[in-house]
DNA sequence: TGCGTTGGTTCATTATTTAAACCGATGGTT
DNA sequence: AACCATCGGTTTAAATAATGAACCAACGCA
């Protein structure tokens, strides 16, 4: 492994739960010498992608990362094709939408939208979606790259008692979606939790998915097809507006299905 | 040079004007073999700092940077804090307001905030700033480390025809800012704009500055004399809420100046 | 006092990075 | 159609930079 490589996956320790890490710390999380990890620690801060509390030593995520994001919206927009399908999805179906970024590793998310139609609605805490056990993972994966598939089976935790444990598994929920259009994970990531996504597409093809997680308790037949509904209008809105299309595939898959609305499993 | 910094020096060459950059470009910009650069590239593709247009494989900021920037600002929000003071200091002086954040290199447009007004007003186009030109580059330097200023005194382009172009004209205008409270700059940076300035401070010390860009035709007396005083809230009511206080030097400084309002020379 | 932390440093050993040359593909020119 | 420049990417011995065990100094605690 480079060198590079090794010291970006310090930035992967950083979580919401977890926004400032110690040289001790990343010494043990990293599983790396302490000397070594001191070193990639002050590279990365030099650079700006890192600054320490001045208070208590610790790192975390520097004011670059902030330019850079900045940039990238500026030239690359990608959240503000998603201001109109968004809230309209989360309004018409009363639950939360969202929708999220597909990179080497997993999809991050980009923006989601609560309905406040119900008191009881899903509130998404991770911004990073493992491939395998959620809707938006699969429905990227039933229409990205080989390539993809591969890293998703490199590594399959399981998050509850419905998630993939295998590669067999998984297949299955991929062929799935990618015959109807639609991936649904009922429950394969948090507790109480149905999942149905599309997969969106830039001019490079899939880029990541968008989503309704709704309450399991509530979902009945009438409203997965509303959800499966709204969601084709939002994935060919957003990825249009991305400057991708909607493959004649998943057009056919979604027409072939149309009519049909077996409820969740 | 570490290989680690060495990759992130890539990430520099990154701008509005040039938001995507291939192998060969990056190989003539960086001075480095390009076997290299290549090596770099993809080493910082995998972590989803960079992806790669693909279409024309010219490399852009990568979707890991918005997950970044999403969590840096969630566990530690800087720009609520500019929300309430920017258009204030929009509004009152009639002038372009914006603020910035210190990294290692310089400072970098956090956000901005123009005055409806005037139809002629100061529009901002650099996310960049450079510490020996800017207003706000100065203020940081007046009250910021030794090593700061150390760092800035290595390259001193010049912009206009009023930039310090010597070491010893940079530290007479630091000296100034640093016994007056608030940096002046009159058309260092771009012809026509004279910029006010004053340092920002968390717990940790200068972090930044607030400042106003100002047309400078229309610079009077009366008109610097209200973009000081509004200058001095607004750096106090960021400072506060960004968990800094406003050192006892430059309170002193600022109330040695208070009545004084000697125009730009 | 002594123990267990913390963040940070040193230096011989080792492994990775480096750069020149090379490759195939693409695109524009004559 | 032959040519030539340029593109992204790959291969090699040689050189440089990364590594990790041991070591500091400072802090908190008992």
């Amino acid at each position: 492994m480079s060198t590079i490589a090794k010291a970006m996956e310090l930035l992967d320790f950083f979580s919401l739960e977890r926004p400032e890490i110690g040289l001790s710390d990343f010494h043990r999380l990293a599983g790396r010498d302490k000397a070594t990890t001191f070193r990639h620690l002050t590279a990365l801060e030099s650079a700006g992608l890192l600054e320490q509390n001045p208070t208590t030593r610790a790192y975390r995520i520097g004011p670059a990362v902030l330019r850079l994001a900045h940039m990238r919206e500026i030239t690359l927009p990608r959240r503000a094709g998603l201001r109109i399908a968004l809230p309209r999805l989360a309004e018409v179906t009363g639950e939360t939408a969202h929708a999220s970024l597909l990179d080497a590793t997993g999809l991050t998310t980009l923006a989601h939208h609560e309905s406040p139609q119900h008191s009881a609605r899903v509130v998404l805490h991770e911004s990073r979606l493992p491939l395998h056990a959620t809707a938006s993972g699969i429905a990227a994966l039933a229409f990205g790259g080989a390539d993809l598939m591969t890293r998703a089976k490199g590594a399959l935790p399981a998050y509850t008692e419905t998630t993939a444990r295998s590669p067999e598994e998984l297949d299955a929920a991929v062929d799935r979606a990618r015959s109807t259009g639609f991936a649904i994970s009922n429950q394969t990531f948090e507790q109480g939790v149905t999942g149905f996504a599309a997969p969106l597409f830039d001019s490079g093809g899939v880029t990541g998915a968008v989503a309704v997680a709704a309450v399991s308790s509530r979902v009945t037949a009438d409203l997965q097809k509303t959800i499966l509904t709204e969601l084709r209008q939002a994935a060919n809105a957003i990825s249009t507006n991305w400057g991708g299309s909607i493959p004649p595939a998943l057009i056919a898959a979604w027409d072939a299905n149309a009519d049909i609305s077996e409820t969740v499993t």
